[in-house]
DNA sequence: TTGTAGGCGTTATCAA
DNA sequence: TTGATAACGCCTACAA
């Protein structure tokens, strides 16, 4: 793989319309060294009349720096490339807003790419953001467990380090890195015991991708609060989804139909959960009383629905800010994993049986 | 205002570890010039001989071009800066795929910021694009209707413009530029008609923010729809709120205490439309029975709730997508709106009286 | 306090 | 086809 970013040489814009630095320096009769320590916020101490000359003259040339330039000398750039593996619906303005309150505090930029689920596009933006000299990289969403994967990501990951980045994870990955890791595993049992407690035991379990991190770890849990609870685990009744709506549906149906007795469902993703609604409203099957359900992500809609839906927080948000946090703080990134809570809300979709 | 970016100076980060383009090529054993040209992807020819060791210095040295480097030369980069200028909950990932698709499509990178509402937020981000040499910038929103706020935004994009730059907006602002608008007058016309045939003549409108251009074109709508069916206008009937589901609740509380008579609401979004049910089912008013609801954006959330919301479509994705494609296509931007439909989507939430 | 000059990593021009 | 060399716009020792 050539490491040409298939970059295209671009039409050369006219250049620089004669109103750089030089230009600035000229207009206020000073030198480049003083526009340049008036300009850009350098400490090195400047008389009053030549500042007010050269910030004159800059307001009347509508001069604007160029980052490019500056980056250059100074090798990196505040920017975080921020790299989400796949877009889903339950990614929404607020994770923006978090990640961008706590950038735009440190003056930092940030910029966000999806790589739609695709491996090789991941690791393409990973390379733009290296030769963007992004200053920070945050990896958001559960990683793929797959140890080749994780070579290749490391391998690029450890030169961005070298070269003196930061990294950290909104999310589980198993990286040599900071990551902030939701706990999948207790929310997950969580969510079954409850079920449990509610005298289901017969409970369906519609699965994220099996390729997933995030997902072995609730399938842990959910194995460990039948454990607890005695009852044994079946495999038959996990059936694997894609986190999206209709995904659920397709498992619920699959479900239903191969195991009647079936009283409840735990889906891994609320988008899921209304798929197992629709379903549900199809059949005529009244939620809760016919048929539990739990979801996982606490997505807005959750708690609109009707009835509304029992569901396991996604800390989507705190997790992002805090990767965020670390990435612009001075303090050294060791490689380790903070886990944070996923609390069960309980709401309207779990009847007793 | 200086056009220093609040710039400080950074810790030089130890800068390049000697594997840049010049290591590459002493180690290939060749020059300068002839590494650019391999790994920069340029027409010239290059013997197979001489790529291929360029090539693999690269790969040895683990090699990452210096985007800075580059667009210091080409004057622009293919980074397009989207500027939202309030990240609300409608902003979904739907609207951010629709723009990474097209952008990652012609090969370029997106900067996405969020001035949070803030004028002089929105002033500086743009800016920051500017000093960043972005090759173009969308406005994502409805802009304010206020003509310093207008002409403060001109100033800055002729700027840009003149220096290369592309422009175009995804939401009205009235400025000289490629403007992709949604049909305001004609999807709040529409809602309001909807009204009207199904009987009622007291309707509450709680409007987005007086001060954004779209709410005037909707209240135009709706006094258009009003002037159509011969039914008095009452400006006493209309509250704002801030696009917010709790300003929902709290306008149509007032509306409700102060016109008791009303049968039916037009909430400028499905936010505060959702605002109007909490308050309905607070009061134990049945909707639709007791109280009909039509809304603004269909929101996913829209179809959900009980009953179903019926709503105008904002086509966010739509404008967002074709505003990017503008952008990136060579065709040179005339000034000009192109107008997008708003269309009705007729749910559950009206009832006839 | 001010100015001069060197260099950041690439690409483009022009000879060879 | 290849290779010197001059920009690109800016920052920062270092000298004045």
């Amino acid at each position: 793989m050539p490491p040409n970013l298939s970059y295209v040489p671009a039409k050369r814009p006219t250049q620089a319309n004669g109103s750089g630095l030089a230009a600035v320096a000229e207009r206020a009769g000073v030198s480049l060294a003083t526009a340049s320590r008036v300009l850009a916020g350098s400490t090195h101490r400047v008389s009053g009349d030549l500042r007010d000359r050269v910030l004159h003259a800059a307001e009347v040339l509508d001069y604007v720096p160029n980052a490019s330039a500056r980056s250059l000398i100074m090798g990196t750039r505040k920017i975080v490339g921020v790299l989400q593996h796949d877009m889903l619906d339950f990614f929404t303005a607020t994770n923006i807003r978090a990640l961008e309150e706590v950038a735009d505090r440190a003056g930092w930029l940030i910029m966000l790419v999806n790589a739609s689920g695709s491996v090789e596009k991941e690791l393409r933006y990973l390379r733009m953001f290296r030769a963007e000299r992004v200053g920070a990289i945050i990896l958001m969403g559960s990683g793929l467990d797959d140890d080749g994967y994780r070579a290749m990501l490391t391998r690029e990951l450890n030169g961005f380090v070298k070269s003196g980045g930061r990294v950290a994870t909104a999310g589980r990955h198993d990286l040599p890195c900071t990551e902030f890791v939701p706990d999948n595993v207790a929310g997950a049992q969580a969510a079954i015991e409850y079920l449990l407690s509610n005298g289901h035991h017969r409970i369906g379990i519609i699965s994220s991708p099996s390729a997933i991190i995030g997902t072995r770890e609730r399938i842990t849990g959910a194995k460990r609060a039948f454990a607890h609870a005695g009852v044994p685990w079946n495999e038959g009744l996990v059936v694997e989804g894609d986190h999206r709506r209709a995904s659920g549906s397709i498992a619920c149906e699959q479900l239903l139909t191969r195991n009647p007795d079936v009283t409840a469902i735990f889906a891994m993703s609320d988008e899921m959960a209304l798929g197992v609604y629709d379903v549900a409203h199809k059949r005529g099957l009244s939620i809760p009383d016919e048929l539990s359900v739990v979801g996982y992500d606490d997505t807005t809609i959750a708690r609109d629905v009707t009835p509304a839906l029992t569901t396991v927080i996604y800390p989507n948000s705190e997790l992002a800010r805090r990767a965020m946090e670390a990435c612009l703080s001075d303090a050294p990134l060791e490689a380790a994993q903070l886990l944070i809570p996923c609390e069960l809300i309980v709401r309207k979709s779990v009847a007793r049986v």
